[in-house]
DNA sequence: AATCAGATTCTGTTCTTACAGAAGCAACAG
DNA sequence: CTGTTGCTTCTGTAAGAACAGAATCTGATT
């Protein structure tokens, strides 16, 4: 049985709530919080008692999250439940969580605001307006996810040495623009 | 009434659905959707009648678009009624959106997190591990909100002749790293 | 093969959120 | 002052999501 100390459990409920408002459901989120302070990983069992729900909620929730990436099973030695651990790199974590979002999410409207372009060139005066607006959030949508993907590719070392400079990126704008 | 053309009510439709992933509500972010794509600012009846939704849900759905600050109220002279608009501009909306999400959600978040490494300090030997994860966490969101603020800071044009740079980033990297 | 531990899936309940319609309120017009 | 228009707030209902507990499945052990 885990003990949540004070710390722990104002975390872990604050997660929760954070999770509920970008979508993501509360008793997820709080696994995932569970798992990314606990020193060790830990069974499905600990987790029930640990956050007081039902058994096949935490199962379905740890699917979830091994869905996103975020969180993996381990094998502890002469024990044959599965043990989970969640990734511990804050950089590395929000990186698979923001790909995953990319693909599920972003990805799809894309392709719809393709659509909706390619729909519109057949609808005539009619759908004038509404392709001048869709070319726009197109246009936005497809120069995010390349930048994205380009910043993506960066070693993770001077992506986060590059988010550090902050305020001294405008003078490197200033060289280039 | 405003007759919704086959690309409006696709695009309001899926705009719905995103909405809802991001959390969202989805009639919300369908009015939304609707006032983006109309070249006229609409009156409440004129949205109750084109979506199918009661006008009380339209009334309160408007006020949070209000609230986020991408809608906002006009007048047309010789009508009583209220009108609305959205932002047009794809760029300023999703800067307004990140801005109010940031408030709202992160840094709430920045500061139990603070609180919680204060509390970790008495903890101590209990709060040891959770210390260093949240310490890790607080650092990803000082360093993420700081780096929002500065490139919010920037003018509107520099801020997307930055992004869309994309990969000549790397290089200039190279040169500061 | 039978048993057991552990994990998943299914089913019905509970809780929450979204919502429609009614009622209330405010501003204006006659 | 009264009726009308438009907007908001309130209230009950309905739809949906989250969840507990039961049932089922898997695969390891003897």
């Amino acid at each position: 049985m885990v003990k949540l100390t004070p710390v722990m459990e104002k975390f872990i409920l604050h997660w929760g709530e954070m999770g509920n408002k970008w979508g993501i459901n509360r008793t997820v989120a709080q696994i995932h919080a569970l798992l990314f302070l606990s020193p060790q990983p830990l069974n499905a069992e600990e987790i029930t008692e640990t956050l007081q729900v039902a058994r096949s909620n935490v199962s379905n929730s740890l699917k979830e999250l091994q869905g996103w990436g975020i969180v993996r099973v381990v094998h502890v030695m002469g024990d044959r439940r599965d043990h989970f651990e969640s990734l511990k790199d804050v950089w590395q974590m929000f990186q698979v969580i923001l790909d995953e979002r990319k693909e599920r999410e972003c990805e799809p409207t894309r392709v719809l605001l393709r659509e909706c372009l390619a729909d519109a060139e057949k609808g005539g005066e009619a759908e004038r307006y509404s392709k001048e607006r869709l070319a726009e959030m197109l246009d936005f949508f497809e120069t995010m996810m390349h930048w994205y993907e380009d910043m993506r590719k960066l070693p993770s070392g001077a992506l986060i040495k590059f988010v550090k400079m902050g305020g001294r990126i405008k003078k490197m704008l200033g060289l280039v623009s």
